[in-house]
DNA sequence: CGCCGTAGTATTAACGATAATACAGATCGG
DNA sequence: CCGATCTGTATTATCGTTAATACTACGGCG
């Protein structure tokens, strides 16, 4: 107790100095002669001295810490994000504070109060409803610095990102041009409002001039591996006549890839499959799966330095830019 | 900008009452009438406060922050430890720091000091070398709340977590009990001093009054599934006559599964193996996979009880306790 | 020899909150 | 009708820093 709550004023009475002389020597200022620099580091070493953030944030008005909001961490891309986040920030002297808004508006409204509370310097936000921004353009408007980690051309806050709609649309294109033309959309998150990647798919196969058949569309309960199964054998029982698929998580293609194992259809001959985000888990499946692909560990570096800029930016924030990077393809097994 | 930096002394300008009973007020102190506090309410409402908590933790002496220090987030079951403890301390009001030491020594302690000078009340920490504690038992030792999820019974510092040895142990028991004799050991962390795997794996032989071959314990690079791939392919090359496996994660049992399928290696027929973790992923592999398997939820839970319990402990800490749980085992498709 | 710049250090004032204490004016009991 | 209690509010100190300013020698220079 003793030893942990050494503060400026107790090397100042050790060494006879004044606080602000301690301070100013530790801080290495050049007023400060090498002699008595020396004692006072001499006495900090002794008493384990370690500086109080809090005091020091108070006064200077910033607490080197950015908030990050994810959904959850249970989907694969946003722990991804999360590490990279959390790795890059680290080496850039900034703390992270970390929650998950569990895809529930409220607390994520919750959450950005709190961290505001806390003065951090800005925030990294992956929104649950990628429509419902109006609080998060209240922080931009108060000019609080704020970069999204999904996000539209008129989301009116900066965003650094992938673009699911290209994303999608790639992915479809592709199976458009493998011959496929009954191709089915599993995805659970356009549920609450996430229309990206179900744009894409429709904008895809408009472009292909064929409509999109609603039996098509399928909408499991939830993105993990259980759902996808389930979704698929919903699919088929529609029997819809589909030939080929587009899940927009790589679990919930794990999983119809699954059902289809057991099922004694043939993949990629009685159905293409493809995922979306190339988790580990995607290349290693029986049949390796073809997903859409992108750089999270660069987007993610990305968003921090377009965060860090915008603290650095002194007075009002710059306009709002939003970057969307464009995913890749990766063909395997799933998709031959 | 104006609208974000609104304090106390802004309120009481506007109401004409002191900071001090702008204070009470907001904290709705008794001592304070229903009419002035209105005002007040209304007063901080229409200036947007946000009381300062940088403030507050300066003169409070408490941040109702915990740091939370993982070895990284690539591993599905620190990934679910985050998301739990980040989900239980949002639910008590507190806030969570979250840094990852990517296995480094120093790093861990460079990250502990940062959390330190921040002033976290406590420390949640999965140490990445599980026999160097000495900086760990040092913070400890200054009376600074911290608990390990992961530990010994000598740790010297507060623990909450799975018995790692005797899910190893349980697993080759299971093992032997089918009728094998010749049971391989996956294992990377071993080269990291973390032996509680190894020492599970060689005291359930041993009970079986089996010796430990030495060519039957692969130390694969990493823990993902390329490595179990790649480990198996290793361990078959070896000729060892293994019949069965136990690896120390589920990715690397997932890889060797793997391998074995494109090698037309039956599995459990010609190969049983055994995963560590119950990821989700173990459930839905082709063929599902047995796994030692534990409630990493309530692992958590119980090990911010025990962190937060430790806060409150007004004066020295009690002595470090050690808790811990004893995994199950989910036997599935690939022993059976 | 007196003035000035400067090197080294000290003093004072922030930062935005809480906590302890002080102080008026009303109320009440004897 | 006067001291004592209570009610509502203000004043002051404090948390551990940094920043701005103030002082005190001392050396150089005209």
């Amino acid at each position: 107790m003793a030893g942990s709550a050494s503060r400026l004023k107790d090397i100042a009475k050790q060494t006879g100095f004044s606080v602000n002389t301690v301070s100013l020597a530790l801080r290495n200022s050049p007023r400060i002669p090498d002699e008595t620099r020396r004692q006072i580091a001499e006495a900090a070493a002794k008493l384990n001295y370690l500086p109080n953030q809090v005091a020091k944030s108070l006064v200077m008005k910033e607490t080197r810490s950015i908030g990050l909001i994810l959904t959850d961490l249970t989907n694969p891309v946003l722990t991804a994000m999360a590490q990279a986040v959390e790795l890059e920030l680290t080496k850039r002297g900034y703390t992270t504070l970390f929650a998950t808004s569990n895809n529930k508006l409220d607390l994520e409204r919750s959450l950005i109060e709190t961290f505001r509370a806390r003065r951090v310097d800005g925030m990294l936000i992956f929104p649950c409803q990628h429509g419902e921004l109006e609080h998060i353009r209240n922080l931009r408007a108060r000019n609080f610095p704020v970069v999204l980690l999904v996000g539209d051309a008129d989301a009116g806050v900066d965003a650094v990102c992938m673009d699911e709609r290209a994303g999608a649309h790639k992915a479809v294109a592709h199976l458009l041009d493998n011959g496929h033309q009954r191709i089915a959309l599993l995805d659970s998150a356009s549920d609450k409002g996430n229309y990206e990647k179900r744009e894409g798919y429709t904008s895809a196969m408009a472009a292909a001039g064929l409509n999109v058949d609603p039996t098509l569309i399928i909408t499991p309960d939830g993105s993990d591996v259980a759902s996808g199964y389930l979704a698929m054998e919903t699919l088929l029982q529609n029997d819809t006549g589909a030939t080929a698929l587009l899940a927009a998580t790589d679990s919930l293609a794990l999983g119809a890839l699954r059902y289809c194992i057991k099922s004694g259809i043939k993949v990629p001959d009685d159905m293409a499959i493809f995922g979306f985000d190339n988790i580990e888990f995607a290349e290693h499946a029986v049949i390796s799966l073809s997903s859409v692909d992108y750089d999270i560990e660069s987007i993610s570096k990305m968003a921090i330095e377009r965060v860090i800029s915008l603290i650095n930016s002194k007075g009002l924030l710059p306009p709002p830019r939003i970057t969307q990077v464009e995913p890749d393809l990766m063909i395997r097994e799933s998709t031959l």
